[in-house]
RNA sequence: GCCCAGAUAGCUCAGUCGGUAGAGCAGAGGACUGAAAAUCCUCGUGUCGAUGGUUCGAUUCCGUCUCUGGGCA
């Protein structure tokens, strides 16, 4: 079978979307593509799911992993890949949802796979980049894996530390690695991209940031503080957390706070759309309703694409 | 009414010892292979408030006016 995948810019609709599907016809269930609801206390300033909803629909890979700990992409494969297996034994339709475009990639085109490498190689790598500066790790990069070098900036410190892990912790270059160890998908994929006029979805995103500071995303953040979680956390990286632990703990301009998550998220908004735009293989809807009837139909079998 | 300070990019402001100007933010485009809501790259012509004067040449100097702050009455 071919499975279906419902993407876009935060806050275009998406998993509203894949829930009504779901739960009209009462034979889906949902695997969440999405880098920070797999995180348990993070619930308002990711736009989880309500418990309700979940109850409602089922829904996978929310609520996996406690802020400290560390997700990424190759695990959402593995994960994924099982739970469709799984979910298409039990007579049930997968459908992916969510906005994180690696993970989405990672599935549809493979991934590579490589075994685990101790975090403590970038632990040291990241000392050695405060330590002696970044060009001295980019320096290293371009003896090791000129090829790889050249096709990033010297200051983009998450690609070179990586390219680096790998080396160390494998022995190979970044390059060589991924001819070595490359994975195919498991299975085949129809994606559908909600588009959205780019201003009003702006004017969405505003409006929701908002929302979400009235639902007591300070709190969520105090209570995730309280329970012995800082700002360092991989959780941490989601918009608004950082920023609203630092309100609570040095105070400031609550106006301040909401208007720079709302910013925030724009720009993430914008780099989402440059991510779905250029990609091959994908459908892009701005009928909200056209997409949900069309997914309707190919869970119940009326159509093989969206 | 008088005095002072401003008026330059969508916003906040630099600057031009007179040769028509540039930063930050906003905005736009792009990259992306186990941190991805991350990380990174590229993009700045605008009656330099209006109008006279001096000058080869004024956004820059001088006068007047308009507007906005602040002060004194």
């Amino acid at each position: 079978m071919i499975i279906p995948i419902v993407t876009g810019p935060t806050s275009s609709g998406k998993s509203g979307t894949a829930f009504n599907a779901a739960l009209k016809t009462g034979i889906a269930e949902i695997i969440s593509a999405d880098a920070f609801q797999v995180y348990t206390g993070l619930n308002i300033g990711t736009a989880k799911v309500s418990r309700q909803e979940m109850l409602q629909v089922k829904h996978h890979l929310i609520d996996i992993m406690k802020p400290d700990e560390c997700y990424s992409a190759g695990i959402f494969v593995q994960q994924a890949e099982e739970l469709i297996d799984d979910i298409i034994k039990r007579g049930k339709v997968p459908v992916i949802a969510g906005g994180t475009g690696l993970y989405i990639k990672s599935l549809t085109d493979g991934i590579f796979d490589c075994p685990e490498i101790e975090s403590s190689v970038r632990q040291e790598l990241q000392k050695k980049a405060e330590l002696d500066g970044l060009s001295a790790l980019y320096n290293q990069l371009i003896h090791i894996d000129n090829e790889y070098a050249s096709k990033i900036s010297s200051n983009d410190t998450a690609r070179i530390i990586r390219a680096l892990e790998i080396y160390y912790g494998l022995g190979i270059s970044f390059t060589e690695a991924h001819k070595k160890y490359n994975r195919k998908p498991k299975y085949k994929y129809t994606c559908a991209v909600l588009w959205h006029d780019r201003k009003a979805l702006y004017e969405k995103i505003n409006e929701r940031t908002i929302q979400m500071w009235q639902k007591g995303w300070k709190q969520e953040v105090e209570n995730l503080l309280k329970a012995g979680y800082t700002a360092e956390c991989p959780s941490f990286r989601a918009i608004g957390y950082k920023l609203i632990a630092d309100y609570i703990i040095n105070g400031g301009s609550e106006e301040y706070v909401i208007n720079q998550i709302a910013k925030e998220t724009r720009h993430f908004a914008k780099r989402q759309f440059t991510w779905f735009r250029n990609k091959e293989n994908v459908v892009m809807y701005d009928n909200i309703l056209l997409l949900e009837n069309n997914l309707i139909d190919l869970i119940n079998g009326k159509r093989s694409l969206l």
